[in-house]
Parts: C-alpha cells; structure tokens; sequence
DNA sequence: AGTATTGAGGACTCTTTTATCCTAAATTAA
DNA sequence: TTAATTTAGGATAAAAGAGTCCTCAATACT
C-alpha cells in the first residue's frame, strides 16, 4: 500500500510542475501531462476534481488550461490531497475501525492519534510555492525514471 | 486511501486476537473468523501469508488451526505489515518516484524521509503481546461496528 | 478403515482504481 | 462563420484488491 493513490500523486507533481511554470496565464492540461509523462486523458480527469473543489480555475478553446485560484503559496498541500483522496488518511482508525476513537478505541489508539497529528500537520505546513522552489533549487525531477529503471527497480523488490 | 490494505487490517485484528486468546493450543480460523465478523475463507487466505512468512504455524484437521511460531511479545507489529502489504509504505516515496532518494530526490524528500521513520518506529516498536493486552485492559473491541453504524457513518463522511 | 475437521490453494466473481477513447461544449483566432 | 484548440464528461476497458466457493490434503478421533 502506497501512501496516497496514483492519481493524488499525479495531481501533486502536476499543481507542483505549474507552480514552477508560474501562474501568469492558464497551462494546458495537455503540456502538463506530456512533461510528466502522463496520459493527458486521465489527468485531465484529476484536475477537473481540483477545479471543482475550487483550487483550479479552468478555461476552454485555444489558450485555455488550467491555473491556480489563489497563489501558490497560500495552497497546502493538504488540500490537493483532501480533494482527490479525501482526508480519510488523516482521520481515520489506522485499524479501519470506523467511528473509533471516542467510546471505544482500538488497541494502536493512542499511539496512531498522536502519529496522525504529525503527518497532518506535514502537509499542512508544505505549500505548493515552497514545494516548486525546492524542485528548481535543487534541480530535482518530477518525471518517473525511465521504464527501464522501473523495470530494473521492481525486480530488487520485495512485493 | 487508507494507511494499510483491509487484507492488512484483517490480519492486524486476528493476530492480537491470537495473542489474547494465547498461543498455548491451535486457534481454528474459523473461530477467529467467527469472533471478528469476517469471512473464514478470506481470513485464511491472509494468515496463510503469515505462515508463509514463518510468523505462524498452522496445522491440519481437528484440533488444528494456527499459532504464533515465536512468543507474541516477540512480534512486532512491522512485521505483519510487511508479509501482508510489505514494506512499501516505510520505504517508498511520497510522491511513487520509486528509486529515489538517492541521485534524484523529490521535492518532498527531506520532510518525508524524516517522517518515514517516525512512521516505522512505530510499527517496529508494537508487539503483539503489548497490543493484546491494551485491548483487555481498556475493554477495547476488535470486531467493526454493526452494519447500522458503518452506514451511519459514511453517510457524515466526506467522500 | 472411516469420518469429520481444518488449513492449502485454485477458480471465480465483484468492486474499485487506473486508464483509454470518444463526443460535446466553450472559446480563440483567422 | 469556420476551423482549431482545449476542458468537461460519459462510456468502456484493463488491472488490482476484496471476497466467495469448491476441492484437495493432512490430521485426529472413533
Ligand atoms: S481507536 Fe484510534 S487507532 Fe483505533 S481505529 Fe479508532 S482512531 Fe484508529
Ligand atoms: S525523493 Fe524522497 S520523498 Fe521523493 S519520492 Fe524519493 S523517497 Fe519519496
């Protein structure tokens, strides 16, 4: 189990590509897709979630694309993630046990509780601003290695 | 998404019911089925991983059934997790950039790679017999709730 | 030996996630 | 007005996860 699903991560490096590409004029879906080598059909399907949650402004025809509501810097990460995935990771019973917490908790409770505070507050704390320059700064890649890699990669994996 | 897999969940909720009930006899699955509301069947599938893994010893026919193959207060919580969803979620990047980490680390490297191990201490810090024994003392419950409760509840929930 | 019990394991179904494809609607520019 | 571009959104397919069912093999007990 990965910690967020594909999509999510996919609509995190693809808000994270456009807050280094700047907010000047809307990006199309389309570039963004081909730069982080992802199927346009199906991101296209991602940031729509964005748009409708409010943190996208889309624009049809010739020039059009998507851009940020609001600056970079004032979009959480947490916020991406709440709208794809929803915050299920951050709320919920490490042991599925819906509606705990309150009369009758589970055995990791305390443990789990105390723990879910600190990863919420990590995507609180990262803005898409800071995340972007981080990437540039560093030069850091927001494309997945080659096939080959992966290839390569999976075979010295466990499962 | 949730941190672990039901399959994981499932497997979590029946070891420390194990741990509870002791390790002094085989405990049919059946019976651990039938205590946590599960299907036997799949329940099987998923402690037969466990025993492939060597965490547990199972045995056939009446009077048989599975058991710890170590003292409960020997294992840790990590290693269910790893023979059930394995080792990804402590090892793997935030973002799915398998490989990482290394010449090309991604915009959230450092925060993650810093929370991976808190996440992982976790886990490796629970044993069984720790968590079966919080589970009795705190009368805590390890079945889900009634399906009338479940329904309550994803009707309050997002999404 | 015979029978009931219980895990092993394969086949299969159902659901969700992931992904592709096609059409429609909006918009720009010529 | 026409043509090209680009998001919206539905239909569909492929893959993975979750769950069911059936048969086989091992074992215990009579
Ligand atoms: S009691 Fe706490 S750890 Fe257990 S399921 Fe509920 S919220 Fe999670
Ligand atoms: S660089 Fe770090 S945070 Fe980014 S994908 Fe790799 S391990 Fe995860």
């Amino acid at each position: 189990m990965a910690l967020l699903s594909k999509s999510c991560v996919y609509g995190i490096r693809a808000v994270i590509l456009m807050a280094i590409k700047g907010n000047a004029e809307f990006m199309s879906i389309k570039d963004i897709a081909e730069d982080l080598n992802l199927s346009a059909h199906f991101l296209t399907k991602i940031l729509q979630q964005l748009t409708q949650e409010g943190l996208l402004y889309s624009h049809r025809g010739p020039k059009g694309g998507v851009k940020f509501s609001r600056p970079a810097k004032e979009i959480k990460l947490i916020e991406i993630v709440a709208a794809i995935d929803g915050l299920e990771l951050f709320e919920e019973c490490a042991l599925g046990l819906h509606g705990c917490g309150t009369a009758t908790p589970c055995p990791l409770h305390e443990k789990w509780a105390e723990h879910k505070v600190v990863l919420r507050t990590l995507f609180e704390t990262e803005d898409l601003e800071k995340l972007a320059a981080n990437v540039q700064d560093a030069g850091l890649r927001l494309r997945t290695l080659s096939q080959l890699d992966i290839i390569e990669f999976n075979k010295n994996k466990k499962k």
